[in-house]
DNA sequence: ATTGCCGGGCCGGACAGTACAGGATAGGGA
DNA sequence: TCCCTATCCTGTACTGTCCGGCCCGGCAAT
């Protein structure tokens, strides 16, 4: 028995033909004579049974393979990868590292997304060779990319792998593709973005404090740049800028000691959660109080830093994750800065 | 027995013969079942016996050649020459919904699995359907799974996907499998865990602190029922065993609101991050001194809740992504109990 | 009425990938 | 020598993919 038996279509003129094969396909599944993972007849085989031309075949099976009811294998065949005809929006949420901060991002996006949406969470750990082990692997398998580049950056400056990067990028759809936080001016074309503007958010969300923050004597910013995860350098060109423009006298370092030393008057801006905690601690050891004696400005909001009283810069984290799923919902191709801001509280 | 006895080669119609022999090969190497300088089947061999041309067997081979898997050796045969790269650890790692904790849990994991290794996390969001979507998708593609078991406790009792989820579990090769956090009495076999004991952890972790509890009139746990993501119910039985205990007036509220009523000398347990937020600041802005007029005890440790000096009853993440990692690693199958204690600070 | 445009349908060709069936050659080992 | 080995070769036949061109009918603007 030849596999074409399977399938039947019914001529009708008001139709258009590679309509007719859709549906006929789409029947055979639904009342079971097709299964998953079942070879459908080639695009050869059906043109010659049903006399058609073979253009109409290809075109209907193209259409399947949008709606992802079959799949193709290059000199094999079509064959059946779902049988249940739901068609779900398939997400890939690419990051480079798992922060609570981009857990919020991710659970908005997911929640503004909806339930007829599946997103795949994936994390590269700022590797360039796991980022793009990722991406091939799983290309052009879903409708949305949402990435987030960050990377190392590597005092070498390998353009290669850089390089590999943005090309790696450029073969996703622009329809599909949405940068996400670092936005990336190499990058061309048109493509959908929620960014941050790393340098200027900081300068002028430090600007709209500044009044308070001339009382100060000195800034110290606690820049990990140690780290595995490197935060965007343009924090700090952001932060130096400020500073210079204002005259504010500053200085930066690596991290927050027990023994970092400390005077009256000093105002920290921290990034990391492990360098604050360290801070108010020693704070608290050294008898001071903080928004006098010393001030504290942290970068990214928390309910529980809003309970102690830290003064926060911050760009909206929730509000990312909707902006990003909203772009979806309406098919927009729009560059969207995100909200960042100065939450004035105890600490400074 | 016949070299080709060894390999084991799985017909999936979609997937190229060739490529299904790369596949067998490179499993039976990361299996452990072909090690280095072995000799694997000649072309003709395994053509014959698994009924191939002897061309696609060829095709196999160079590939494996190319990525330098394998050496041929003219008029000999060919050799495996390399296992090292292939024999990266791939996990998959589980979870029904993505909090801070959870992502410590992971971080962790990941971190003390070390660079040799590659964990994907999939997020299945409490909804046993798309668990067992995930599981048959990625089935048999990694070498371990590390499971969170975490599902909707729906009131209708669906025994049919609660049992389509043991039989999918049951499904996993039981050295591969890992569950974590929740332990499954029903899932039956020797598989490793790191588990907590949600029932007797809340039990002894009061019981720690029976002295001070003491001292509050009333104790109050803010138990989110409602909740989309459910908190296991055992926590709820630990809670009430301890209180009937140990004869202490107790209650039971799904949430709390700005205008919840509290009176002097209630103590309040919370688990949601929301709930001790609107506590304390209710608490402040009656004017009530935490530790003294209100006592909190809140699940889960943060740095944060230590800086607001919030005592907390609490498993060590950090500790239950590290184990996990280690029985990985150390290839053992028991089943650890992860630690859990009361840390005492100002809000008890 | 003419024109341009678009979509359905058809035709055939070029290209690349899969799979098979051989044959020819050179080398290894007993 | 004989049998097995890898290697390279030419075919054949089928598969999906992509291309340009063709006809036709409907539709709207000129």
């Amino acid at each position: 028995m030849k596999v074409t038996d399977h399938i039947h279509i019914k001529d009708d003129s008001r139709i258009p033909k590679y309509q007719q094969i859709v549906d006929g396909i789409i029947e055979n599944i639904s009342s079971g004579q097709l299964k998953i993972d079942d070879k459908i007849p080639s695009i050869n085989a059906l043109s010659e049974h049903f006399l058609l031309s073979r253009d109409t075949v290809e075109k209907a099976y193209n259409i399947l393979k949008d709606r992802k009811v079959i799949t193709s294998v290059k000199g094999k065949g079509f064959y059946i990868t779902r049988t249940k005809l739901i068609s779900k929006v398939n997400v890939l949420f690419l990051i480079n590292k798992l922060s609570s901060y981009k857990m919020r991002i991710y659970n908005s996006f997911v929640s503004r997304l909806g339930g007829n949406s599946h997103t795949d969470l994936h994390i590269y750990h700022c590797d360039e060779s796991l980022f793009l082990n990722l991406l091939t692997k799983n290309s052009m398998a879903y409708d949305y990319y949402v990435i987030m580049p960050h990377f190392k950056t590597s005092a070498l400056h390998h353009i290669s792998s850089t390089d590999e990067v943005l090309r790696a990028l450029g073969k996703i759809p622009e329809s599909k593709l949405i940068i996400m936080d670092n936005d990336l001016q190499q990058l061309p074309g048109t493509y959908a973005e929620v960014y941050q503007d790393f340098e200027g958010d900081i300068y002028t969300a430090l600007t709209q404090g500044l009044e308070k923050i001339k009382n100060y004597r000195r800034i110290i910013m606690a820049y990990p740049a140690r780290s595995v995860y490197p935060y965007p350098k343009r924090i700090l060109h952001g932060f130096r800028r400020f500073c210079v423009e204002n005259k504010l006298p500053f200085e930066v370092i690596d991290e927050i000691y027990d023994d970092t030393v400390m005077h009256d008057g000093d105002l920290f801006i921290t990034i990391e959660e492990s360098d604050l905690v360290s801070l108010v601690k020693q704070v608290r050891d050294k008898g001071m109080v903080l928004g006098e004696d010393i001030g504290i400005i942290s970068y990214n909001d928390t309910p529980l830093k809003d309970l102690l009283g830290i003064t926060v810069i911050s760009t909206d984290f929730d509000q990312m994750g909707r902006s990003a799923a909203e772009l979806i919902l309406e098919k927009r191709v729009e560059k969207v800065k995100n909200p960042f801001r100065l939450i004035e509280r105890e600490s400074l």
